[in-house]
DNA sequence: CCTATATATGCTCGACATGAGCATATATAG
DNA sequence: CTATATATGCTCATGTCGAGCATATATAGG
């Protein structure tokens, strides 16, 4: 077992470490991008065998050096290497064009209010790239009136009837059209059968850059969903969506996008800005306070108008480590909205 | 921003996909190892960077072609990175002593029965490398009378209150001390834990190998706390075996390891083997007959005695596609068992 | 056939969590 | 003092979960 060799004139591995940054402000959930030749990018910083003893420590390096972000959590989410995803990095970091590009996406938060770090640098929110994913003011009216449509069409247009059966299938539960409904947690099931459907840019760019034909979804629809971003960056960002949704409900994480006092309408502002949809005010209140996840300062605060709110923190034991549960954050529903 | 280029003279970087090929067999969860030099360690293969196209494609063609396990459920668990992992690998895989050794751990899911692959490789129940994650017969004796005390011992001796306190509060959250109790997915942290604490013989072997000083952990421990494994590969089960609990609970992977036709008793006995602990039979049938996941194939088998069991198999909403929820697993509560 | 034993399956009941909304408290803006 | 805005308290129907009793249907042994 494991006795095969690596040919000594195979081409070279780069490995870089991406970051998807993530911070809330204004109620919106914002990540550090780069402007790039090619568009809108992920940061990322090249991973040096030689200097750097961990990934986690490489990853806090780079971003300490080109950044002005103080990094709290981090979380590795998913190491990509398919053949051909990023070729101009991989000259750029290794001077090979042949070479192979590994990146080991992070997932990192903070709690600091965003600044501009560099000049080709800016804060976006998750929802210019994936304006599908926030309900807050009721369903998007894209998912409804492009999405949805063109996904059914590229499933209608499948080869055979299984493979039919089997892509509306997929939609079905991707996009909550079944009776378990949406589950916010899906995002990167969602971005990908838009991508194999062609309903985003970098399928029609992908696609090109390989000499397939081009896909049957009109290219407006492509258009319209959102902004693109280089290379994979997107299904990273994607992937760091997914990933933050569901370990709300098991880990506290989410104080690690708060300041260290809030209060509980903050609170839950910063997880509707995560999850995408709205919650019930009581209800919530009721879960985290009673949850023990957070206590009373004993201050309060006043805002512009209406009864001052009380101040709390994440509560000792949260503090201590990242102790119990998470949030009990139910299933959406469907409101009004602008539907 | 990511405009630094690693030096030409850089270590090579060599990758490996490690496997943690799981299957259940007599109610316990096996793994296959294979036996090196230095120990028993998971399977693994190059990453060939010239013809695996995309990692997975990579670790089913070694493990096809080393192995007769057919794999189901295939999903990517960490890439481990840091300095010194693992140098005989990297000198087997790329002839060179200063190559730097990434691993990407996967576990992959199989509901054959184990057949033996090679002549080294070997099928061991992760029990075997983890005694005191096996409660299904009662607190692990091993956990109360040398694990618990010597992790105490170990909080007891850090240098400055904070520190100590810091310890004993994670001590507490990993192990289910506090009022949440044992959560059966947090079997990495344990790991971590007992390993920091050198209750576990890689932390021996580790700082002898980096000339630190030894444990003031009795040697002893370390050896009564089940199989070491080479490298890091005790880690990766760990992280293997968290994840597999974690994900029973939101995703219907245990049919990956199920036959296509079953009883309950047979699914309840399974998930008991991954989760380590037992679940009351009434409620386990009725979340999972009522939670939808189940539906009966009509026919009935007899066991040695006893009123013949239902077969069931995975609802027809599973299996075609992963679709909704997990099962539902209640928090482990302590029986009588041999304490 | 009858009994002991083993497993499967059905059903109930109390405790607790959750979803929804009404009611009240305390600010600011005129 | 009124209108409006936000915070906070409380209730109530419903659903889910933990625990256990009761019944059904096999085999093994007399």
């Amino acid at each position: 077992m494991s006795r095969s060799r690596t040919s000594v004139a195979a081409p070279p591995v780069v490995i870089l470490l991406n970051a998807v940054l993530a911070v809330v402000e204004n109620d919106d959930p914002n990540s550090l991008c780069v402007k790039r030749a090619d568009g809108l990018g992920l940061p990322y910083g090249p991973f040096d065998p030689a200097s750097h003893r961990t990934f986690e420590l490489g990853l806090r390096t780079w971003v300490a050096e080109q950044t002005k972000v103080t990094l709290g959590y981090v979380e590795q989410l998913y190491t990509f290497g398919d053949k051909g995803r990023d070729a101009p990095a991989a000259v750029m970091a290794s001077g090979d064009a042949s070479a192979r590009v590994i990146s080991v996406g992070y997932l990192a938060l903070s709690s600091e209010p965003a600044k501009v770090a560099a000049r080709d640098a800016q804060w976006r929110s998750w929802y210019d790239f994936f304006p599908w994913e926030d309900w807050r003011r009721g369903e998007p009216g894209l998912l409804r009136d492009v999405v949805l449509p063109a996904l059914s069409g590229w499933a209608e247009r499948a080869g055979g009837d299984a493979l039919c059966a089997e892509r509306r299938q997929r939609i079905a539960i991707a996009f909550g059209l079944g009776e378990s409904g949406w589950e916010e947690e899906r995002a990167l099931e969602r971005y990908e059968l838009m991508y194999e459907g062609g309903l985003v840019e970098e399928a029609w760019r992908d696609r090109a850059a390989a000499g397939l034909p081009e896909s049957k979804t009109p290219r407006s629809v492509a258009r319209a969903t959102g902004l693109p971003m280089t290379s994979d960056h997107r299904r990273i960002l994607a992937t760091a969506i997914g990933r933050l949704r569901g370990k709300l409900k098991y880990r506290p994480v989410i104080f690690e996008l708060m300041p260290s006092e809030f209060t509980l309408l903050a609170l839950q502002r910063t997880v509707e800005a995560i999850v995408g949809f709205e919650l019930h005010k009581q209800n919530f209140r009721r879960s985290v306070e009673q949850g023990g996840l957070v206590e009373k300062t004993g201050a309060a605060i006043q805002q512009s108008s209406g009864r001052p709110a009380a101040l709390f923190r994440a509560s000792a034991t949260i503090r201590a480590d990242g102790a119990a549960r998470g949030l009990a954050i139910p299933r959406m529903k469907v409101g009004p909205g602008p539907a």
